[in-house]
This record gives C-alpha cells, structure tokens and sequence, in this order.
DNA sequence: ATAATAAAGGACAAATTAGTCCGGAATTAT
DNA sequence: ATAATTCCGGACTAATTTGTCCTTTATTAT
C-alpha cells in the first residue's frame, strides 16, 4: 500500500508523538532502534518530515526530534510529505482520456475509495493515533 | 496505486476483450501499440496472465491472446495475478502486532477501504468493463 | 518439408526505491 | 577552547521494478 519509507516515517511520527510529551527531543538512535528501522534510513525519513514542517530538529546533546503540532498533524500530512499524492490522483488503470466527465468503467469506485482513504487519514491526527494506541498499549515497533 | 505491470495488465485484458469476440486472436504487437506499452513488456505481462489461466495463447500465424472467460473473470483476476494480495492484507502502517482483536488506530478504517475496494474490482468482471468501455467509445490506449 | 509467423523464456540493462557510509555543521557540557 | 553529541547532506550500494534483446519452440501456410 504505503512505500516503506512512508509507514516508517508514520511509525517515526507515533513514537516521537509518544516519547516527547514533556517537550523533551527523541534520537534517531533511539526511533530507530525501538522501531527496528536501519538507523541512517530512519534519519533520511525524518530529514523529510524536518523539511515538511511536521517535526522539528535541533542537533547536539540532548537533542533529536519533536512533533510541531501533533494535533493539527495528521496522518495524511506525513503520508503526503514521503509518498506525494499518488495514491489520491489519476485514473487507477493508468486511462489518460480518464476524468469525472469521461469515466472509466471504476472511476466512481476509485474516486469514492481513494477519498474515503484520504478522508480517514485526514481526520486521524497524529495525537489522536497516539492516545489510541497508548490506551491499548500498542507497540509501535515492526 | 497499482503496479504499472497491473495496469497494463488490466488495460491489456480489456484491449484483448474487446477485439477477440469471434474467437479471434489478438497479437502482442497490436495490443503493445493500440496501448502504448513496450511491446516486450506488454509479452512478459501477457505470458503471466497466461499462466493465472486468465488468457489464452497460441503461437504462429493468426495466433495470439484471447480472453478465457470474460464473464466470470474480473479486474481483481488480474490484479491478484499481476500485483498479488499486497493491496489486501498486513496492517496498512506495518505494524505486526496489528490485528482485528489488537488494531492499530486506522485498522477498522483500513479494513473497510480495502475490503470495498476488493469487492468492487471483484464485481467488476472485464466483459463488462468492456461494454462499459464501449458504450462511451473509450479509448484504452494509454 | 520449408519458410514465415507469433508466443515463451532466459539473460541482460535501466530506473526507481530502499538502505548505507561518512564527513560536516550545530549544539551542549566540561 | 575542546570534546562529545546529534542532526544534515551528499555520494554511494543493494534490491526491486521496469523494460530490452535474442534465441527457442509451436503453429500455420505454401
């Protein structure tokens, strides 16, 4: 569904969203290795979401990462910031001539599919993901 | 969304659907050019779609693909042949504690999309997709 | 039989995605 | 100031997907 960078940096996200509630800064060390993700990998993830302005980083002892605004952050900002629109645009069977006025034979169910998809991940804010996880005690990890 | 090998895929079967109604045969080079795909590329596709038993080939003059059974198959034939089970099953974020009695915060979410999206692709058999597709005069070129 | 046609299949090349390595820059503690 | 820490960024490698090329095999027409 999603590429792997995109559920990692989703991963990421949850755990920095679970780790620095006291404005503390969480580690690419420390993500990577509770995620089971390779840490460079991890590091390029989050250097997106850095550029994408859904965390912030500062660099030196003590630092790592935080989420800027896990509430008004949803699931979808990150899904965006890694994976661009491509699962929410064009015609699932690749139709050029494919739009709303000439549909192709599942453009309805597409549109309808791929804006509920969006939709839901719209409305999941990160901070909302992360207290449902934490009332269940999910692990984040792969 | 889709591989493009499945799209081809798609696009391939519904091409072959609509030009082999009197038992004819239709060639990969004819179906690579009508859809602007590499002509082998468009062979390798075809071949699998062969071995999923959703076409059938024969070689030589006159020779080429047809549809085995444009009734009872369905886009979802194609996709499962092409692309496999990816778009249907694991937790959508990665996370392999996941499941119906531990879901992750988007699970219920996640089961309804790609269950709705499974039936649709499931109901849509390529003989009606392609009366569809001629009703509207719709090109399947790419 | 022979030649022409067309799919099958294996080996290869290009492009994209996934992942690594390492030096540099910023920050903090001593 | 210096050293330790931690993110940044570029260049690199590995794996997968996409796409090519060429030989073989089956079928048909002459």
């Amino acid at each position: 569904m999603f590429s792997k960078a995109c559920t990692y940096g989703i991963r990421g996200a949850l755990y920095i969203a679970s780790r620095s509630k006291a404005g503390e800064f969480t580690g690419v060390k420390e993500v990577a290795s509770k995620l089971d993700i390779p840490q460079a990998f991890t590091s390029k993830i989050l250097q997106t979401l850095v550029k994408s302005d859904i965390v912030t980083s500062v660099r030196g002892p003590n630092g790592g990462f935080k989420l800027n605004d896990e509430v008004s952050k949803t699931v979808l900002d990150v899904v965006l910031a890694i994976d661009g629109t491509d699962y929410f645009v064009g015609c699932a069977l690749g139709l050029t001539e494919c739009s709303s006025e000439n549909p192709c034979p599942l453009h309805t169910e597409f549109v309808n599919i791929r804006s509920s998809l969006r939709n839901r991940l719209a409305a999941m804010s990160l901070s909302e993901a992360r207290e449902l996880l934490e009332e269940q005690h999910f692990r984040i990890s792969g």
